[in-house]
DNA sequence: ACCTGAACACCGTTCAAGT
DNA sequence: ACCTGAACACCGTTCAAGT
């Protein structure tokens, strides 16, 4: 049986859930697929093409049902949450993503409609562009971020322990008022509750 | 001459500056400063030990001398920018930073100044801790692409054009009405607006 | 205490040669 | 058209042995 490319990209995301993105080698992914090295370089010419491919998958139909109904703010926010969604969906999916610098046929899709939206709620095409730059970063770093716990051993734990022994009552006060109010990994309504504030700061302007 | 643990650190920094993030490696390094492959791990135990003293040095004297005249969210923006600036000033600065995950020192001073800035505000240890995450994410994931642009062999410009030839006017009327208001890499100003966003998103609460 | 020399176990990529 | 086999030019890390 013939490789595909198909069977070669579903084999890559299959592989990155199992090792995540710093075990996903191309050497990895061929012993995966029963075949030998150069193998995969027939269907993708890099492994950066390969990438590519993969974050442009997880973004499939992003933009698609969106209910028109709601507010102009209320669907921003819900894109945002899709792609955070999106990202989740795969074991280090934000940092395949952010990795990724062509113009990806299904970012566009996301950014087109994210700048419509603000562009009809009166911004002009300048702020509506910043605007989606401000929310995007937002959304992978938050990501980036929680899916770095989630792939630690412990989902976290030691990191909590370390950063407890680093603070100093002295030196930290607030981080230490605060330690038990910062979830690890990130949650839901983490995420949310800076989703809000740029929104907020959106539409106060 | 024997090696000292500060000379293996500037020797990082000034490869970083020559080589970007991804030419980077403890054997160009070991070369760089005279010596063979094994010589770096007597001072730093692995790459990873240099890149945390590496972001640890970038953020030297991030908090000191903030004038305590300002009201609070101005000196929130003036911490932003500092840390943008920090991160700007090696290059790939903000990829480095964003790649450990152990809490350094001058780390924890940024957040414990931030957190009691908020708190100082008004604000619960919660929304205080949660909102330097948002500002925190913005600004890492800002300056990593501001970086990632900069540091193309031409200043990015093949991208803007790649991004030109993707957008269709069909598809894509409002993405192509914002292209030319999309500096890249992206400035000041682009910058500012998003912090701006977030601040009045937080001043609005 | 600090470094060398050499090895181990990996990488991404290329490409003539096979089928 | 699609893959193998083998190589090239790299990695991070370890560690006995040297000074």
């Amino acid at each position: 049986m013939r490789l595909t490319r198909d069977q070669v990209l579903a084999g890559a995301l299959g592989l990155l859930d199992e090792v995540g993105i710093d075990g996903l080698s191309m050497r990895r992914l061929a012993s995966v697929l029963g075949v030998q090295n150069g193998a995969t370089y027939w269907h993708f010419p890099s492994k950066q093409a390969l990438l590519e491919a993969m974050a442009e998958a997880m973004l499939a139909d992003l933009t698609l049902g969106l209910d028109e109904r709601l507010p102009w703010y209320e669907r921003i926010s819900e894109l945002a949450q899709r792609l955070r969604s999106a990202l989740l969906a795969h074991r280090d999916g934000a940092r395949i993503f952010s990795g990724v610098f062509v113009p990806l046929p299904n970012a566009l899709a996301y950014g087109e409609t994210m700048i419509g939206l603000l562009r009809g709620a009166g911004r002009s095409s300048r702020d509506a562009a910043w605007a989606v730059d401000t929310i995007t970063y937002y959304v992978v770093g938050h990501t980036i971020e929680e899916q770095l716990a989630a792939g630690l051993p412990d989902g976290g734990r030691d990191a909590v322990a370390r950063l407890t022994d680093a603070l100093d009552p002295a030196h930290h006060p607030n981080m230490l008022a605060a330690l038990d109010d910062i979830p690890v990994p990130h949650t839901e309504d983490h995420f949310a509750y800076g989703l809000g504030v740029i929104i907020a700061g959106l539409r106060s302007a």
